[in-house]
DNA sequence: GTTCCGCATGAATCGATAG
DNA sequence: ACTATCGATTCATGCGGAA
């Protein structure tokens, strides 16, 4: 057999969208060393929820929040590497509580990332609807998270009218008529209209989205357990790349972002340690493992499709 | 005339709030001047939004972003004398956009008052639901700013059921009838160590906040352009503050937060350098200009109830 | 069909206690 | 003193089945 038969094929597509649909690629392995066979340049778009410090520690290892950023900064160097100058990196994280505070270690990352000549460009709020109950003595309820948006160039592609919401009503009418102690309560039908088809949406009035995106996370039911809601990647997604345009989730998790990509007719890359997550995810996605010889070497196995 | 005529009285209330309602104090020179005529540990919060780096030049001449942390940590360092050590300080700030990306004075902001020994116990979101309209290549009308939470102490004075809002409509669904997984620790197979105990929400009207407060931005022109609306300071006075307690804010500007305390029945201390809002939250307030000598060897000129 | 209802579950944090 | 473990605390959502 020759060469070309074994060796694996580019993980981002060379030409414009096939008629065949999106490529899926899932590369179960470190991340580091799955990044190293991605080829420069080629993503146009990193959307990805890393483990948070001591977060996930059955799952992931837990990284020590004050050995975070030394542990972030070498993949982050990679994603520069991979990532197209005109391309975005939206990192979903948020600091935990540490003897009673909140930890920086987020705030000294993004500096970091800055030293590695990232720019932050925004920072995007994901505003939890139905957070994690609990009550403390000196903290309410944590309901947000940061989607920290980094480009490599300060100008980039942004697709602005992909993620237009209706102007209904909820400009005018309808918060007159509440209680102050209602009017700090959640009023997040304002961006609630993210996921909708844009069919319903025909014939109202269309208005530019904020930096505040109002999703509610998903608990179970659903047969897997996501990082964040499949809303999140698709919005980043839609706004950020066009069909056909490549997007990578270093931290795949459960797939979340590759299945919000394969949706919308955008070659996905998922990079994941954990053998459990790759299977269900690559069971989701329907693609299946496939060997090849510079994978072996670099102790990463393949899914992908056909 | 003895000396005690011209002595101004303390700007504390040295015992039990007064029958006569709450004692406002408007301090019109430069911050830290005034500052310094605040006794040490009297004020029980600050709560303030200073002018924001660059933005306000023709106010207040103005501060460079690269400058910004050296010139506000002095001030931080005179607020730390006055605070009592189970206060609160409340900074609404928001970084704003410098060469197209995010400014990280505020990030190094929080990391500098660690290091002046403040505790960063938390980072509240204050959502603007009606933010200003306008439209960009690369961001999305910024619709948060931060409200950060420091204290001196571990522990402080937090009255949580100061602010409980309704609860959900679900309630009167899931309430009606205990399952049995309801009355036993639920364990989450993630391994959180997140239980429930539903048993104990039955009969119950009122839920805590989360740290996401959705207000809307006052529009009207008060001739002061960062001014927040006067539900913001009112909700931190009343979760961090009682009746009878001082409240200050360092930068009052139109005079918000003095009114937001003086209707709660909290004594308040403003301190602003600009004259005409001196002149306009002091009409609002109505309170009136008082001389002393200390404070003219100060620079300032104090506005302050009978 | 539509509405209602039952129910499982999710990046948490604090204080006390034990080693 | 310093770390590890354990019990206690509390909401909102979407799915699936029943009415």
């Amino acid at each position: 057999m020759s060469a070309a038969v074994t060796e694996a094929p580019p993980l981002a597509r060379p030409v414009q969208p096939a008629l065949l649909g999106p490529r899926l690629t899932l590369l179960q392995g470190d991340c580091r060393a799955a990044l190293a066979l991605v080829p420069a340049e080629s993503v146009d778009l990193i959307v990805t929820s890393p483990p948070y410090a001591d977060q996930r520690k059955n799952t992931y290892g837990g990284i020590a929040p004050d050995e975070y950023v030394a542990w972030f900064l070498p993949i982050a160097a990679e994603l520069k590497r991979v990532l197209r100058p005109t391309g975005s990196f939206v990192l979903n994280i948020k600091e935990r509580v540490v003897d009673g505070e909140r930890h920086t270690y987020v705030l000294e990352l993004i500096l970091a990332l800055r030293q590695q000549g990232w720019r932050w460009t925004e920072e995007y709020v994901w505003h939890k609807r139905n957070c994690y109950p609990g009550k403390w003595p000196n903290r309410f309820r944590d309901a947000w998270e940061r989607c920290l948006h980094f480009t490599r160039e300060r100008h980039f592609a942004m697709y602005q009218d992909e993620v237009m919401v209706p102007m209904g009503d909820w400009r005018h009418a309808r918060l007159a008529k509440l209680s102050a102690t209602d009017r700090t309560r959640d009023e997040s039908k304002v961006g609630s209209g993210f996921g909708k088809r844009i069919e319903n949406w025909v014939g109202r009035e269309l208005a530019y989205p904020t930096n505040v995106l109002h999703l509610p996370t998903e608990c179970s039911n659903k047969g897997h357990s996501a990082a964040f809601p499949v809303e999140l990647p698709r919005w980043f997604i839609r706004l950020f790349t066009r069909p056909g345009d490549t997007v990578l989730d270093p931290f795949a998790g459960s797939g979340t972002t590759l299945m919000a990509g394969a949706a919308l007719m955008r070659d996905a890359i998922g990079i994941e340690i954990v053998e459990d997550y790759c299977a269900v995810a690559a069971q989701a996605l329907g693609i299946v493992r496939r060997d090849y010889p510079r994978d072996a070497t670099a102790g990463v196995i393949r899914y992908a499709t056909a």
